[in-house]
DNA sequence: GCCGTTCTAGAATATTCGATA
DNA sequence: TTATCGAATATTCTAGAACGG
């Protein structure tokens, strides 16, 4: 998209757009291990560029110039801004080729390292919004964040945002295939929930802890406006390839976690247990309950801070969670057509229940790592 | 694949694989109906063709020169033959193009009718044997063979070959995945069964009885040895597309049915209730399972021999058959903008009836019928 | 698409396609009436065309060679044959202008008349049909003249065929919307039903006694295999619009009718316990039964000859003959995963009532009739 | 080098929304 | 107003590509 944008020259660049760039932290995997990063909140420099040449031909995607970074990044990472304009994202600097571009929007590179941007610190699209002259109203990303939000709590086991809430994890394929998926798309097959996940530009993990998650950069837990920004892979062959270079793979437990709650800006929050949400400026209101807790997820490695904040968190204060936004999804005007009493009852049933060693070990988003389990067809 | 037999001169046929050539059918689907046959062994005429255009440029395969038979088929289909030799197929006449090849081996190209042969009374590669230099020890046609023949009795309802022996069917994919391809297969993901059937040329059938069965000419119940002359699909681009002509799709039951037990040339076979597991060849031992046979498939139409075991439907079984097409939308639990009460009520009342709920979900094979029951995730 | 085809040259076309250009009747509406034709069953002169020039920009269509017909129809309406051949259709005379190719596949310009083409005495595509490569397994209109023939009995006061098999109505859309659509699409609006039927060329009548319904020159009753010559619209821009001219609408009833059951083909079916159907080869002759009629629709004017016949079906009879169809489908051996006998008595509890005037009377479909009275959602 | 497994892309149809004539 | 059309997204099936054995 935003390929040639490289080789353009740069002036006239609209300033009034800096409070976008207010800190975009780049993280540069290392192929001998994830890239940690301690810090957050950080603004970095740039530069602006015009916007003059968005050709993308795949010639010009393999002939880079060599990458001259305006920012140094500490060991392990680098950091570098760009900026979010419409449907056009701009790179400020060499050091970030198209790959790189295109995993802003599309995913990267066959045998380029994952280049993770921590956009967690920037405001909900503003100047941008999706097209909406066709299509659906609801895009794929936000209605995939929506789910998410929704099953908080009584679907935990089947499907999930991680503790860092950079990525999610589809645990039981079947379940979720079954009584998740039909709730919020038309699909019937779990290969087109997939196929969107790439279509958007979505990345799955394949080591790790996450593995067999799938993350974007724009996907954030609690920020559903920068769902926004996510684009649609349009043209063919402009599309992303798997990352050949899994070890370079973002780890996201050496990365700030995203609070659950909306937020903008402030990645401390108070976990304790009837943790007030704190005030959000996105369209979003948190609601507050007080149901207890029925199972937290078991069976993903507990790390740093996110871990312990969760660990935290009371059993009210979950489940609350969860019940109000599958509220709020009610109260937002979905039409879901219910499974019969039955399902409904099985989902509440089944997530009652303490988890079985099988459903434990079924996961089949995780072939890498219970090739053997997974319940993925 | 017989890229070469396009530029090569049109004689010095070797005439020493005469052998192979015994006896080939070719049925070429009819748009009214299905293609009758009903003579076998059937030895034809052919006469070596140079393989002028093999180039598959799409422009030279709607640019066709008169077909010109040297076998005058039956109305309802026609015949040739061609040689099997290791990994070419040629053709011996004009009407039978390009496109047809690549039937043999990899599909057919846009636009094309099936074009299907009757493989059932050639003997085993012989002279021919799949190169052996890497890989794996038994290639996936093989093995799926076996397990097609391991699970004859217990698995049936879960995958099975039809009556016809041509085809195979896989009922109940969350059962087979979960079930049988772990025990024949690494496989974890019924999508990688099915790319393992396309790379080596399978067709999936979009309609009438078998829809949603695969098929290849070369896999023939009891015909283990003639999965050697299946070959994988090697270059990119070369591989078969989907056929274009649902109607022209063979119709296996106007073929001699393959017999269960490792024949050539018989086609007669006992489809009792209780049918034995014919002796296995193969290396893997049979699983023997204790579980009782639960459901038959009741879905299949009955049709000839076979359809003696069938015809215990009922009329009035069928006619729910029918019927419940229409409901096929309702009981997925799809999620439509749903009419008030009334039509809920509706739905809950149908829904709740006797079938076992696993049986109505178990048909993700079948897509394009009963896209809404299907299992497939 | 085959525009330029009139300007290249002509020989050597394979003359064994003929059957497929046995009898094509164009009837091109007058602007002061509608078109009859009382006879059928007509071959006409054609006059072979090499298959050369397919290329079909649309510059090329715009560009027109005079017409130089070579048949002259009786007044009121035109007749020439094209050739069907592949993805081709061919004009054998130039007073077939553009516009007129492309009410074929896409309908008709604006301002153009209606011109509708006799397909009935064709047979199903031979050597064509549409790509699979991506997309459904079942096409549209496929899935749509199942269902036509699914509610064949059941929902006929909510869309059935037109007695002259040539159109069908959605009589009751809200009913259609809620009930009928869901069974076999996943859309939730009428709209977008709408809009497949323009993709796919469907033109809707707004005036006489089919004002409302949708019709297609490849759309017959019982003639499901034409539906593969129904191409689906694929660049922008090539669509038709909206006929500026509605009195040229054709007139289906003074048009041969389509016989319900499946005719060009093997058509002899064995209908269980009461009728048999006789094997039908044209189009022509209308079924007599001797039951009486329970359910006539109601607002239907009355017309020649087919409505006559119908008259006479008994109310057994059309159950019968509803069943015959769900029969038939079995028969055909489609493998529908089967709803619960419970769907089929609430449609059958539903269709048994007595239609409420309000509702005989109630059709959004027929706008300009009873624009008042529309249920359309 | 061949084969098996997996992830992702290509391609076609399907669905929706807004615009337009 | 109404039906149709452009355009965007959605769903499905199949193929490409990388990697490991």
């Amino acid at each position: 998209m935003s390929a040639s944008s490289a080789s353009s020259s740069a002036q006239a660049f609209p300033s009034q757009q800096d409070a976008e760039m207010s800190s975009i932290l780049e993280y540069a995997g290392q192929s001998n291990g994830h890239v940690g990063l301690n810090t957050s909140n950080r603004t970095n420099f740039y530069s602006p560029k015009p916007a003059l040449s968005v050709g993308s031909s795949s010639d010009e995607r393999r002939s880079r110039l060599p990458p001259s970074p305006l920012v140094t990044p500490p060991s392990g990472w680098s950091v570098h801004a760009r900026q979010l304009e419409g449907h056009t994202d701009w790179h400020l600097d060499n050091s970030c080729d198209k790959s790189d571009q295109r995993s802003f929007s599309s995913g990267s590179k066959r045998g380029v390292p994952h280049i993770y941007h921590d956009y967690s610190n920037i405001p909900d699209a503003i100047g941008y919004v999706r097209k909406k002259t066709g299509g659906v109203t609801q895009p794929f990303p936000e209605k995939l964040h929506e789910m998410l939000e929704a099953v908080e709590e009584d679907s935990r086991r089947i499907v999930f945002w991680l503790e860092h809430g950079r990525a999610f994890l589809v645990q039981k394929p079947k379940e979720f295939t079954a009584e998740i998926m039909p709730m919020f798309f038309k699909q019937s097959k779990l290969t087109s929930f997939q196929r969107q996940l790439n279509l958007y530009g979505f990345r799955r993990i394949t080591q790790g802890p996450d593995a067999g998650a799938y993350y974007h950069e724009m996907f954030l837990r609690g920020r559903i406006g920068l769902c926004q920004r996510m684009t649609r892979q349009k043209v063919k062959g402009t599309g992303h390839k798997q990352p050949a270079d899994a070890s370079s793979e973002p780890n996201f437990y050496e990365m700030p976690s995203i609070d659950p709650a909306p937020t903008l800006g402030t990645n401390t929050f108070a976990s304790g247990a009837l943790t007030v949400v704190p005030p959000i400026k996105s369209s979003t209101e948190p609601l507050q309950f007080n149901a207890p807790v029925i199972g937290e997820p078991q069976n993903r490695p507990s790390h740093g801070f996110v871990l312990g904040a969760r660990n935290e968190i009371s059993p009210g204060m979950q489940s609350v969670h969860g019940a109000a936004h599958l509220l709020q999804g009610i109260a937002s005007g979905r039409n879901f057509a219910l499974p019969p009493a039955s399902t409904q009852a099985s989902i509440n049933a089944s997530s009652l229940l303490p988890q079985s060693s099988g459903d434990l070990l079924a996961n089949s988003f995780l072939p890498d790592i219970a090739p053997r389990n997974k319940e993925e067809v």
